[in-house]
DNA sequence: ATGTATGGTGTAAAGTTCACACACTGACAG
DNA sequence: CTGTCAGTGTGTGAACTTTACACCATACAT
């Protein structure tokens, strides 16, 4: 089977970053190529999109092929197009971007993919493509998100911590979201201030230190 | 001559965004389309990626060749790929947005466009395709970056101004570019504060009231 | 002289951001 | 039982930003 075309035509791949939190720290899920370009080289999961199907479905089904990972909200980061990006032909890539609980979700490589496994953002191996660039993009754009406004990303945040969780927890969370440390008062009065956190009135204990207060969110 | 893929291809195309200020009102620069689909509608300037060219390359190309329209220096969007958003076959834009000014500027329609010209944001005529969700999009993130940042985008407003302006007119342009009134006390603080101003020593007359003080701008 | 149209100016309140230090408490060791 | 350790918990002030708001000045026309 072949397709033919009056004029040139480039692919079109979907590359999504999953960013996600493990050891308490920024992790990317990235997958092993199994075919050349780049192969056996690591990459953000991708592939072609299909011709009856939506952007984002796409990658969502690219992502949940590579890796098994699905049902995650995908938000756009933007188009790369560089004419020599893949060498094999023209492939203009739209990426995506989200950020998922990773704790009891189990990585199942396939199709292209050799291999599916978290890598942190500090120890990143060398990747595919352009694709050190658009994750660059990505990591950017989601510091940006999570401490800003009240959005969807942001919420995502609370799910790495349990249901009954410590305010410094909490901020753990988000300085690794974010990237930097932030100062635990106003870390505090923030998190009250823009989120709706119920005092459980039960605290921790066995710590060799004061037992801390535990909340739960609401949203 | 054909050219023949082992997958299906969509079609890439690059649509772009070009907003101006013409008799004090927000402006946008649309063709009439010659060709189907949407033949004789008007829509906003694009066509089809070349294979060797970047995307923002295509852009501006597209751009010049269906308007005369070129240097301009163009911010991308994002990417719109619904899969029927082209009647003809799969085609996934990456549409493109500036700003610039216009006054001694000559449309020159060609190529696949019957005619260019400047539209009042106010009263649009149907777009083809997508091109109604496009432009909405753009026009949100023009006045957002417009009063925000000091960014390139923010700098190409005074281009809308004479080399001598008074700060009404100013902030005239800049009301029109976010779309809605500034006060004027807040505005001349704010433009002080984030542009160097110089102070002609000058004053307009000819007006049938007081004066204004002429100023430029240094970047 | 008066009317009219636009130019030009300052201040206070509210809110936001940021920096910063010390006492509290339970667990554990001795 | 007592001391130390380690993380918990708490408030204020300064700097800055944002917003709201009202009146006189000046040139021209009549």
């Amino acid at each position: 089977m072949s397709y033919t075309y009056e004029y040139p035509h480039p692919a079109v791949t979907a590359d999504i970053c999953i960013f996600s939190i493990r050891e308490g720290t920024l992790k990317v899920l990235l997958i092993q190529r199994l075919i050349d370009p780049f192969k056996d080289c690591w990459a953000i999961p991708g592939g072609f999109i299909k011709m009856d199907e939506d952007l984002v479905i796409g990658a969502a089904r690219e992502l949940e092929e590579e890796t098994g990972v699905s049902g995650v909200p995908l938000e756009q980061l933007g188009a790369y197009g560089a004419p020599d990006r893949d060498p094999r032909e023209r492939v203009i890539t739209v990426a995506f971007m989200a950020l998922v609980p990773s704790d009891q979700m189990v990585l199942a490589a396939a199709t292209d993919a050799a291999d599916a496994q978290w890598f942190d953002m500090d120890e990143l191996p060398a990747l595919a493509f352009d694709h050190a660039t658009i994750l660059a993009d990505a990591r950017a754009r989601l510091a940006d998100k999570v401490t800003n406004r009240v959005t969807e990303t942001a919420k995502s945040a609370f799910q790495f911590l349990p249901q009954k969780f410590t305010l410094a927890q909490a901020q753990a969370v988000f300085e690794t979201l974010k990237g930097e440390p932030l100062d635990k008062r106003n870390f505090r009065k923030w998190i009250a201030a823009n989120w709706d956190l119920v005092d459980l009135k039960e605290k921790t204990s066995g710590g060799r230190h004061r037992p801390a207060a535990l909340y739960s969110v609401d949203f």
